[in-house]
DNA sequence: ATCGACATACCGTCTGGTCGGTTTGCACGA
DNA sequence: TCGTGCAAACCGACCAGACGGTATGTCGAT
């Protein structure tokens, strides 16, 4: 059930509206933002690639900045969607940590390669947004964090993680690859998508565990 | 010898110039481009918050492009000479390879957080590059990666790094930390930088040693 | 007749870059 | 020591154009 849920959240199904004219402008924005940047897109090449007109674009957005904050949005909303998903399964099936870990970095990999534009605006693009939106957008992703955090300090209690490394450099180690994607992925490569996210997966978990020596007496709990 | 050869590169020792102007110029350029990003910053504001005229920065520099480009240059220079400094330096000694790499690795995040603000703009203001310096500056990383993958390769060849996750995607894992740092990292923050780049170091390192298990029969090399 | 959905023409602002001119630093001959 | 010449350093007013945004109008559906 709970992965049907997942699967009911697929990228394509998270609404840019029903608009034509919207879809049609926020699709094109998100195209030339990422590959020419926010700044030196105007916003006539944006509504000429969606085939309207200015008009049409400010009737729906009431700014180029709101086509930008837009693209964050749907970013946020979905994966936080995903991990909220992921993390739920994972207590109600009663999987270890490790498990549900594993499956949810998994998931923002390929998650994140499916989103690999939005990904590149994100990073570029973060300082361009006014001050407030700039700071709902890190609250988003302040909230994210701290669900990720979560997970990694209940590995830590039970000792299957180490604690001889803050968790905020452990969130870094592995967002670091999340968002480096865009900067070298190329759709092209050898690897399937899957592969690559379990790769990376695999390097994040190998680094974080616990050394196997002096193992608390606390239960562990095999799989 | 190598190693005061090395402590001669520290970052304010490559040059900016004599010139005063120059100096003051690039200095507030990167200041207001790692702040605002490169669009969103004039060339008024620069020669403002430099204390010179727009006419005296143009005679230094052909455009406001050249400024950006001459950014990147000099941290290009810069990680590229430490890189191999060190990697010299240990093929003179004969050290292991993990140590060799250990020591760039912790190198390179050490250099990456004096070069904080240069990282910035080095994410953000890529594209804004015109497009052949873009390549000049693809070009030189290329060259930096290739040194670093030399270096993977003869440590998985010697049996001491795993063999089963391609070295372009243990390069990516790498790089991903230290680009990611300008991103969360905070000189406020509670960990000293020498203790970062090792954490950092070790969660990579841990990730892509080979498994213990299965023992190449090729003798090991004891440190 | 009212309203949402657009189209079109237009505006004020700001930008990177230029250019003619002036000042400064300095070698050199008398 | 002083003038002289000359290049490099520097000034700042100016420009052409592009940009985000708006005001006003049209049109079909209800």
């Amino acid at each position: 059930m709970s992965r049907a849920a997942l699967a009911a959240l697929a990228v394509k199904d998270v609404p840019m509206r029903t608009t034509n004219v919207h879809d049609q402008v926020l699709r094109a924005a998100l195209d030339l933002f990422a590959t020419q940047g926010y700044a030196t897109t105007s916003v006539q090449e944006i509504v000429a690639a969606a085939g309207v007109t200015k008009g049409a674009m400010y009737h729906y957005f009431a700014s180029k900045d709101d086509l930008l904050f837009a693209i964050y949005e749907r970013m946020l909303s979905l994966q936080k969607a995903r991990l909220d998903q992921l993390v739920a399964a994972g207590a109600e099936r009663g999987d270890a940590v490790e498990d549900v870990l594993r499956a949810v970095c998994e998931d923002v990999v390929t998650t994140s390669i499916e989103l690999l534009a939005e990904g590149t605006v994100y990073t570029r693009s973060q300082h361009m947004l006014a001050p407030e939106r700039q700071a709902e957008v890190k609250r988003r992703r302040r909230a994210y964090h701290d669900d990720f955090q979560a997970l990694l300090e209940r590995g830590i209690e039970e000792g299957v993680f180490r604690d001889d490394v803050p968790p905020a450099v452990l969130i870094a180690h592995f967002f670091s690859d999340v968002h480096y994607l865009p900067q070298w992925y190329s759709p092209a490569g050898p690897e399937t998508t899957a592969e690559l996210a379990e790769q990376l997966t695999e390097l994040f978990l190998r680094g974080i565990r616990a050394e196997p020596s002096a193992t608390k007496p606390s239960g562990g709990k095999a799989k």
